[in-house]
DNA sequence: TTGACCTTGACTTTCTTTGACCAATAGTGT
DNA sequence: ACACTATTGGTCAAAGAAAGTCAAGGTCAA
């Protein structure tokens, strides 16, 4: 298992345990987990950006500490937050992001995550060229959002 | 015996063994059967495809992998059936009716049937031009009922 | 002999890991 | 107050570890 993967995890049930809010001392962690501090950051930077849905705080010198914020705790808020996020265009990887974030935090189920996937997915825009793709994701992936406010 | 032939069969025995799900790591099985890794990607996009019942999943970097999953037959059959109805081009109504026929045959739920109409519509489609939506709704509209055979 | 399928390898892209160096804060002695 | 030092966390770039793409050439059966 990736070590990113490991300090993610460890954050998470951190999250899930404390009512969305974890505080972690990095080198601490990074100590206990084995890894170099700036993994840390690697993994907050890349999986728990505002985006994602996170607010990190943090401070530094004696007592420093970095804290972990999950945001919107319901289900219509989160989807209306992410739809909000979501300007004129999207790429793939952001797409794919916020289908993660919002499956482990249990917004929408695996089924539809891949049913979003699939029509956001790059796959399925061979037929367009290039200059469409981002804004066309965009405009797919919005309008299907919109769709699970009312379930 | 061909290499493609190898490799494919390789994953097979793997699904078979795996109850349907087989991971691999390109380079590392490329080296076990003694060819070049591309030739993995090469056998995967010619014989892995969905049409031909298998999902793909993959990640790139460190501890990266390829996840081949083999498509559970069950309903599928009636759901492959209207995939392969679909021709390269598929307009808005011819999409509706399908989706109420589905619905009727309880091949999908409501909740399925609006989120596909959503991906469908027409008023996701606006920021490209006209000529490319037909053909660009039967791609997403086919990739998102791929997406169901598993379920 | 030609068209479809297969093989190969150079090049690209994405994601991860690591470490050297930087910046901020708290504590302490003067 | 002030300077110094210890204690944190932050940044960034380089290297590493995969997988993806593409085009050029090879094979083979109809």
């Amino acid at each position: 298992m990736r070590m990113s993967d490991l300090v993610a995890r460890y954050i998470k049930d951190m999250l899930e345990e404390q009512n969305g809010e974890a505080e972690i001392k990095r080198n601490e962690l990074a100590t206990t987990l084995g890894c170099v501090p700036s993994q840390i950051n690697y993994v907050i930077t890349s999986r728990f950006t505002p985006e994602q849905g996170y607010i990190v705080e943090s401070r530094r010198g004696g007592g420093g500490y970095i804290r972990i914020t999950r945001i919107n705790t319901t289900r219509s808020g989160a989807i209306m937050h992410i739809v909000n996020s979501i300007g004129s265009t999207l790429d793939k990887a952001t797409a794919e992001l916020m289908l993660d974030n919002m499956l482990s935090r249990d917004i929408i189920e695996n089924r539809t995550a891949r049913l979003i996937s699939a029509a956001a997915g790059e796959r399925a825009y061979l037929s367009v060229p290039q200059q469409y793709r981002d804004s066309l994701r965009a405009a797919v992936f919005k309008n299907m959002l919109l769709t699970l406010l009312d379930t």
